[in-house]
DNA sequence: TGTACATCAGTGAACGCGCGTTCACTGATGTAC
DNA sequence: TGTACATCAGTGAACGCGCGTTCACTGATGTAC
């Protein structure tokens, strides 16, 4: 009986990856804030409140493509900036600067979702958003914790010596805090150019950015010892 | 009958600062999303077509709102950066950052409808916007400006030369290119890390920010040789 | 294998809401002579 | 200073739209005996 009771199932786990799909292709389309159940509903040719039986609420569709769009740069992310025989972590860090943009690029509204202002009157979960929201930040940090720390920071005062203790032992229980602490600043040097790209400063001046992103990350690659 | 013209006129002028001012209130509480024109008309208690002879359309007063915005960070940072006997570069930078942190704090939703995704549907006309938008980026280049580039950048891509000697044409003729490149990465990194803040990033990690900010004030002055 | 019952998917109508914008209008303010 | 006319501000109703969510319902799929 587990077949059958499979079949629908099968139907439903189906049916729930078309709604995300549809939902994703609006979201890429449109943008976040333009996201409605009625109108995914619209594209799959149901009734819209049938998309309830698999959403409970629009938020919850919105967190899934939230999660997916984390995990989508992550996925991009993690093989570039990944250890192997021969790469410096100069080369592992300019691969990961390269590929957040690329992604960028290419899910805009994606992105926007991501590291845009919040979308009113939503609030993601933390406790869903937190793991893939934090992957980028975990595979720099990787690539720094591989080169070496000297030299490359001011020490930390007292504050910041307490917080980053804080979340070393949470996150990389050993890991030097300097080193956590230059990742921070570094992703968000690198978060910070992009985001200006995305979002339309740089229009009239760097556009495209292709050089001066270029410029920047081996300037930060500079900056960070490697 | 110019006094009596000007009566007319003058009522006009101040129901727009009202209409504005509302409309600021909304923005500050609501987010952009959010700003209607029904609800200020409603927060005024006039009908809402009433608005109409004030602002053509929704998105003129949202226009309206970014330049005020622009500039209300403008004034806060111009006074910050501003040389002045026995003001190092360094201390002119710092002052300019925490002025940058301090209004986004202050003005979150502002902060974000000036640096967060674009609001859907809307395109700030770049004749009104650019000159308030440019404001901070020209603060930060006169500080730039004021101090030493030896050894500071490295040498700049021919794309990127031609990119930015354009901008240096159109803009602070005379500078030395370098010097807008490497504002343009000061810029970015500085924003990125306000951004991060505002939009909730460090949140669970590095929030409150204050400590991770000065320390990473401090250190792109560092790398900005002040 | 067949029947009686329970579960689930999907429908269509409805509720209540808010929005931007238009339009014909009243009444007040200003202008020209 | 007074009158006839033009301009402008503000009203209230309406158009047409889209949204999230609920609810009673039909019909299909699965389950237990």
């Amino acid at each position: 009986m587990t077949a059958v009771r499979t079949a629908r199932e099968r139907a439903r786990a189906e049916l729930t990856a078309e709604i995300l799909a549809a939902a994703r292709r609006q979201l890429a389309e449109h943008g976040a804030a333009a996201l409605s159940l009625r109108a995914v509903a619209r594209e799959l040719g149901m009734a819209s409140s049938a998309v309830y039986r698999y959403f409970a609420t629009r938020d919850e569709l919105l967190t899934a493509l939230l999660v997916e769009a984390y995990d989508g740069l992550g996925d991009a992310v993690d093989p570039a900036t990944a250890a192997a025989p021969g790469r410096t972590p100069r080369e592992r860090w300019l691969a990961g600067c390269i590929a957040v943009r690329t992604w960028a690029l290419a899910h805009p509204h994606q992105y926007a979702l991501l590291y845009g202002a919040p979308v009113p009157g939503y609030a993601a979960p933390a406790e869903r958003t937190t793991p893939p929201g934090s992957r980028v930040a975990l595979a720099l940090l990787a690539v720094l914790a591989d080169a070496p720390v000297e030299g490359v920071t001011r020490p930390l005062a007292p504050a910041l010596a307490t917080q980053a203790a804080g979340v070393v032992a949470a996150v990389a229980p050993g890991l030097d805090p300097r080193v956590l602490v230059r990742t921070a600043s570094a992703w968000t040097a690198l978060f910070g150019l992009v985001s200006f790209e995305m979002f339309g400063q740089l229009d009239g001046t760097f556009e495209p950015a292709d050089a001066l992103f270029a410029h920047a990350a081996e300037e930060l690659a500079d900056s960070l010892g490697l």
